[in-house]
DNA sequence: CGGCTGCTGATACGGCATATCGTTAGCATA
DNA sequence: TATGCTAACGATATGCCGTATCAGCAGCCG
């Protein structure tokens, strides 16, 4: 044991191999009074080391040494904080990815499953007059595009 | 039995009951290939009688002549063959709506759960254009705007 | 009217998500 | 550092929702 600050015991944390987006997340979580959990921080790491929309179950298998009640309630914390946002397939399967920015939508790929945000294109504005021509007060949407990627418009 | 046209037993058509609009989609399903059966029947019927967007499991439940099954196939059916549109609420519950027009969107109410299509907002063209910002050849997408509805704003 | 075939419906099945609850561990306090 | 409250964990039971199965039935065509 090398390193000056000795490592208490069993669950303690991995200090040096959490990164700082781990860090950053579990920080926001203790500010709404969550612990900081060693099974919490391996869901979030699981969660940001996707590289497109993934499923709980997903999550769960590459987590096996974590439980599945315990990956879903973490995944729902964090939707529930904003940290991640549900996605919506074509087929109307849900699946997760982790957020960045605030509101925002999703370019899905129907051939590989990859997702870009939406940037560019606020179209809030034109929903909440076309909801009040409706006699509606708006107060959200969702949103979701579905085409296909660069690397998939060739096939 | 004071009717003059006898009605044969069982499984009859129940004819004169039966509305002009399910006999609309009846036969536009038979254009597709599909049989005109009496349980078929009285799912569509039930699903035109909704007033706003209900479960498939409220449709079983109006309907306790008829199998889980059956409400599911007809379900099914119908949305395959856009007469009915699924809609997505706020958190995730998927409702069903007869569907008169062709593509469109829903204004939904988050208080009473009624709902409104949404008309003179074609974002479509935007979208596409953003889409093709981000590499993306947008293929279809799917919006759904949440707020109050007249009768509720002021609750 | 006879037969082919799609449809029906009771029920079994399976996936996904949550509820349960005894145990563990984070963390505040002293 | 020791202590205690309570959130969090995790194995498992439970439940919902939708589909698969399959024998019998009925729509529809010839």
């Amino acid at each position: 044991m090398t390193v000056a600050t000795a490592r208490h015991k069993g669950h303690n944390h991995p200090g040096p191999r959490s990164s700082a987006v781990v860090d950053d997340i579990v920080a926001q979580l203790a500010g709404q009074g969550h612990r900081d959990t060693e099974p919490r921080r391996l869901v979030i790491a699981a969660a940001a080391a996707q590289r497109r929309p993934f499923t709980a179950e997903e999550l769960c298998a590459a987590l096996p040494c974590v439980g599945r009640a315990t990956v879903y309630r973490g995944l729902r914390m964090l939707v529930a904080s904003e940290l991640v946002c549900r996605v919506l397939l074509e087929d109307g399967e849900i699946r997760y990815q982790m957020s960045y920015a605030g509101h925002h939508h999703h370019l899905l790929c129907v051939a590989c499953g990859v997702s870009a945000d939406l940037v560019g294109c606020d179209v809030a504005d034109r929903l909440k007059e076309a909801a009040a021509a409706a006699g509606f007060l708006m107060r959200g949407h969702r949103l979701e595009v579905y085409g296909r990627c660069a690397g998939c418009a060739d096939g």
